[in-house]
DNA sequence: ATAAATTCTACCGATTTAGTTGGGAATGAG
DNA sequence: CTCATTCCCAACTAAATCGGTAGAATTTAT
């Protein structure tokens, strides 16, 4: 259950996108310098982005990268999905492709509510929240419990 | 966000462990054989989990393995954490350890908020829960909910 | 003793991760 | 038109991880 270098560099630079000017691109160069992120990497992530429907790009002198969409149109489920694949995959396939025998025949079900569980926070939560700093409720109270913040 | 072959295997281990007699030690190669899980590394996995303080094992001629603690108190984070690591990590970290500047600066909530969410559901399911095929209240609800079943 | 079973250490190939390199193609300013 | 700027894209790499194997050593019951 790694987040990857991969995601936390796409909603890091989705986020500079959706806190500029609408419309307005942004050069990837000037993103990579803005988070410290290495810029020929952030170029396949932008790349995937893009390949998606998240991002467009404009070539040339005054080009750069700008959101497809409002930035409230935009979860960061969409973002993980487009650089890294579904939310949550066991051993490669669908958590409800998996088949289950014997005393763990119910392991299957905590696996889709594992899904469910993020989906909650991800597909809720978009680049607009995220960058106008108010999250949704319920992703705010998970923040605020009392623990959120330890490890274990 | 993949959940590994290994987490896999473990908790499906574990779940045979606990349907058995307690304190009735198990082959690994009769867990193997239960569970369709290679040999070889099962025992891999079970090393891990005996570490980790939750089975243990007994050698020689009528060896095996048994879980270490009643199956009521051992939750599947327990196990993921034992064979995997902590439940979130944001490149290789935790994710209060990142630091986010300008437009980001609230992706360290998420990650928290991801994290607390799994930890809902992971920190209050047990192995006794997983193998009498009841669930806490609201991992169930989560399982119910009309599109946590179908794919995105 | 000895056979059954776990334990430990090391290894292996394939895949993934996190990047880098470099050439090419579009765009717009001058 | 030309040329600097910027994106586009495919290939490449080094290191880590994943999934799994192999075999010798150790422990225990009989």
């Amino acid at each position: 259950m790694k987040i990857s270098a991969k995601t936390d560099y796409a909603v890091r630079a989705a986020c500079e996108l959706a806190g500029g000017e609408p419309g307005k691109p942004i050069k990837a160069e000037t993103l990579a310098q803005l988070q410290a992120i290495p810029a020929n990497f952030l170029e396949n992530i932008l790349s995937a982005l893009r390949n998606s429907g998240i991002v467009r790009s404009q070539r040339g002198a005054v080009g750069g990268y700008f959101l497809a969409r409002p930035a409230e149109t935009i979860t960061l489920a969409d973002i993980i999905r487009a650089v890294d694949g579904p939310l949550a995959a066991v051993r490669g396939e669908a958590p409800e492709d998996q088949t289950y025998s014997g005393a763990a025949c119910k392991v299957a079900d905590i696996w889709v509510a594992v899904r469910a569980s993020l989906r909650v926070v991800l597909e809720e939560t978009t680049l607009a929240d995220l960058v106008a700093q108010k999250l949704p409720e319920h992703v705010q109270a998970l923040i605020d419990s009392p623990d959120a913040w330890s490890r274990r």
